[in-house]
DNA sequence: CTGAGTGCAAACAGTTTGCATTACT
DNA sequence: AGTAATGCAAACTGTTTGCACTCAG
């Protein structure tokens, strides 16, 4: 698979405590939600999956209050909703393939950063916390349903 | 500078026009604040800078024809509103920096993917259209403002 | 026990859509 | 001239907030 559920509660709990906030049932189970999840969520997912509720509310908060304790990070892909993701520092990753065809979203599992990059980035000065890389395009299956004519492709 | 004011009308009216669409007042319009502007802009900012509206609507349904055509792409820069800028084969570019502290952006200028994977990606079947990069840190005024401490500064 | 967190309802922001009018080609 | 595009108003989606109640620590 790519990642079972391994969220280090422990940290968590630290995190949280050292900002005065708690570990709730509702941030254990969201991120346990995202721990299971390939890919990141969005609210109205996570409400589902969590069943006991069926108001986003209380997810926003706790989301909120996760990403405030650097537990959690939220990215678009591409289109709204709003996903979430563990950060990278609890084994969230956050480089993805989108295909503009079928709107799949793949993982990629390593940081898509060229060094060359990040070198540049700091010699100006800019300390790198995070990324997001969003890569878009046809995935395999929408190419090979002949859908779309890559450049070079015979029509 | 960093990208004068230099979109190629001869090639937006072409791409419009292979989709039955027109070049408008307002598509010129936008197109030139987005080619002037060196950061990506939302539709707000936009009808502010147009003047002559205050309605967004047209705006909005500018913009997506715009991108329909292949001539400008949208991003979140980790917030809402939604933000627009020139095709990367128009002259734009879709490397960000953000500062988590007073969420400046600045624009890279080179793609910060690297090599590898682009290779591993393509590898992979998938057929890379486009990217979109966002680079979360500090930046180096708040750096320096001993907001942060950068791992290695002295305090 | 006590205050952070939850659930509900109502407000909000950003974006989309219907329809009559305008203007690009 | 004919149709895509505009302008306005109203709907919509995703998200935030106020307040009374509940539960983690």
């Amino acid at each position: 698979m790519f990642e079972m559920p391994s969220v280090d509660f422990q940290e968590v709990s630290r995190r949280l405590r050292a900002r005065g906030m708690r570990l709730t049932g509702l941030k254990r189970a969201t991120l346990a939600e995202l721990a299971e999840s390939e890919l990141p969520l969005s609210a109205d997912e996570l409400v589902q999956r969590l069943e006991g509720t069926e108001d986003p509310s209380p997810i926003y908060r706790c989301l909120a209050s996760l990403e405030e304790a650097g537990i959690v990070c939220h990215l678009y892909l591409g289109e709204t909703p709003r996903r979430w993701a563990l950060s990278e520092n609890l084994g969230g990753h956050h480089d993805y393939l989108v295909c503009e065809e079928c709107a799949s979203v793949e993982v990629l599992a390593d940081c898509a950063l060229g060094d060359a990059v990040v070198q540049r980035v700091s010699d100006r000065g800019f300390t790198l916390l995070d990324h997001q890389v969003i890569l878009t395009g046809i995935c395999s299956t929408c190419a090979g349903s002949a859908e779309v004519k890559a450049p070079g492709t015979a029509d």
